[in-house]
DNA sequence: AAAAAAATCCCTAAATCTAGTGACTAGGGA
DNA sequence: TCCCTAGTCACTAGATTTAGGGATTTTTTT
């Protein structure tokens, strides 16, 4: 049983060598391939392909839209990302939609086989460049907290649904110090209310 | 210039299979090894690699604390992890702490170097079934979600920050009406204030 | 077609948060 | 030594949020 592929790309020749590159290994059968999504679910129907190939940038109906479409009524079928460069923004929004793999176009042939076995066995491939921005994404990035240590706590501990009161209960402290901890934090954040500080607190500060 | 590398491992047999890989390859020298990281200062002081390739499990001063010694005094020194088992608390420990890979221990041979030589230029090298699951911390988990539409709205724009009247004033509906939504939000997700409801936002809504 | 859920609006009172002002202590830096 | 930041507490008044009620219309579901 030889692992079934479909290739997406709006690119003739490359296409074409994508084909040859696959066609040199005996485990490996290109089922299909087209010039983007339009027909994208037709396709997934008709040929039910193992892995798919898909370039991101395309006419008409691009790769994105082409893996959304696809995880949604197959979300079995891997879908591997291959693109030119190596677009931040666009490698998490496939990221999040769902790709097994992402690799560059000028990977050597002999990774690209590598990637699409990866993702069959259900891993996922990714090129260490692009791995590494991955996971710079999730190192804690130290921004200048502007914060002293208890004012930290405080927003943390309202941040976690606390109230004024459960924040002065849980840190031993009066409620009149939770308000004015709190007076400096919207000081030094720039805001004015709870609502803000909590969104701030996620959005810079959470571990 | 060969790749210098160090290794961290406290069983023996382990340590000479890894000496005798490496020496296959004429690109890297093994500078040093160690059964833990008791002296792992010492030890980058003095022979500064490139690449360090870590056991997690060690007695005494084990894997993750040596990776937070070596990335806090020398960032630009890679950590290349090795464990048995593909434990995921660890895994993401080691990635908040500056790991640049993350690979199994019966990986073929052919795959650790390979791995060494992408952490030396600067990637991410991680094994397909690790670079899965940190992926799928990406995917948006579909939490069954109990609020409405516009509730699921007011709750978004409270969670970034606006005031009841900032809310109604967005949306073009009145005051009354995001009080009334924001009971029913309450409501639904049994809480009973504003910091819970966000705190409940970004820890299990937001995208 | 009836029942349930969602969307919209209003009022009131109590609870909580926000902001302004003030004050005391301890420690670090100019 | 003087100034500033951090940490602690208090009081007050105004703004906002929370919790009870009700009520009407449209959609969705059964």
């Amino acid at each position: 049983m030889s692992i079934k592929i479909f290739i997406y790309d709006d690119n003739d020749q490359r296409r074409e060598s994508l084909k040859a590159l696959l066609a040199l290994s005996d485990d490996l059968k290109v089922v299909g391939e087209a010039v983007n999504c339009v027909h994208v679910i037709a396709e997934m129907d008709a040929f039910y392909p193992d892995v798919v190939l898909m370039d991101i940038n395309m006419p008409e109906v691009d790769g994105i839209e082409g893996l959304k479409k696809i995880k949604l009524k197959y979300p079995e079928i891997k879908v591997l990302i291959q693109t030119a460069f190596d677009d931040s923004e666009k490698i998490f929004t496939c990221i999040k939609n769902g790709a097994s793999g992402y690799i560059l176009k000028n990977e050597k042939p002999q990774r690209i086989l590598q990637a699409i076995d990866e993702v069959y066995q259900g891993g996922a491939a990714m090129n260490p460049a692009i791995a590494q921005k991955v996971l710079d994404f999730f190192i804690p990035k130290e921004i200048k907290n502007p914060l002293s240590i208890k004012e930290n706590e405080v927003l943390a501990l309202l941040s976690e649904g606390m109230s004024y009161k459960m924040v002065a209960d849980h840190m031993g402290i009066s409620y009149a110090t939770v308000n004015t901890y709190t007076k400096r934090i919207y000081e030094k954040l720039h805001i004015c209310s709870l609502g803000e500080a909590i969104a701030y607190y996620y959005k810079n500060l959470k571990t």
